[in-house]
DNA sequence: GTGTGTGCAAAAGGTTTGCAAGAAA
DNA sequence: TTTCTTGCAAACCTTTTGCACACAC
């Protein structure tokens, strides 16, 4: 459990200012046990639930690319209706429930990720992400 | 180079009309030496310069996505702003360039598709994808 | 003829933008 | 007081939908 204080140095030591709205996401976003997935608009009832009171979507969008920028939230590429969002920001890849669109973590002890052989794009690598689609077997295929 | 009688039989053949519309679809997409990869909205630039036809955007969309349920098109996981699907139906994997937002398809021989050691999701696995993002290094990371 | 597919325009869903008002430095 | 941030609504873009008409069988 991190205190509001905390989060204030973390946005200030980071260049952004620490406004009410951007503290009060950090305790939705950081302030669990666990990590979780989630879409902007789940945060938002997260939001609207745990706090009571509302943000504005824009600034929720404005948030959440911030953090991602600074490297506080990790962007997940599933199929492309909205975008998914994990507070865990180690390294790590995902399994994806095509039944109930949910997202489960995988760790290298359950996947290994593997080496680039060759990088024809000459470009640097930012990140290997690998996602494992999961499907109860007898459902038709997408 | 195939003929449109053989996009005839192949869609007669998979449960699908061969509407005029299929087979010029099927014309602009596999009648290529090289397999590639595109966005709707792609497609729909690339049919009206090849056929100098226009198809209207939704039987561009119903057909897309029929083709993907019968196999013959592959659609991509990238970051969520759209869809992008591939001609190339064997089992590869994918760079994306971040700084062009241009796909090139990887295979074995510059990365090895892992195992997964452990499912927790007791589900079959669909499909396993890796996406390597790079972007030239000076780059502000996204 | 019957059923499926097409085309159009409207609607929907997620995301971005412009700008005036407000808060932090 | 200057600069950054917020909130709202409008705009935007991609995708889906409803329905009348047309086409394949």
């Amino acid at each position: 459990m991190q205190k509001n204080t905390e989060f204030i140095d973390k946005l200030r030591s980071s260049g952004l200012r620490p406004t009410k709205q951007r503290v009060k996401i950090c305790e939705v976003l950081f302030n669990n046990e666990e990590t979780f997935h989630f879409t902007i608009n789940d945060l938002v009832k997260k939001i609207s639930i745990e706090l009571k009171e509302k943000i504005s979507l824009a600034t929720v969008y404005n948030t959440v690319h911030a953090f991602k920028k600074k490297g506080y939230l990790k962007e997940i590429s599933v199929n492309s209706d909205k975008s998914y969002f994990d507070t865990n920001i180690s390294n790590h890849h995902h399994f994806y429930d095509e039944d109930t669109n949910e997202l489960i973590d995988c760790y290298d002890e359950k996947i290994e990720t593997p080496k680039v052989k060759e990088n024809p794009t000459g470009k640097k690598i930012q990140s290997i992400e690998i996602l494992i689609k999961v499907a109860t077997d007898n459902q038709n295929q997408k």
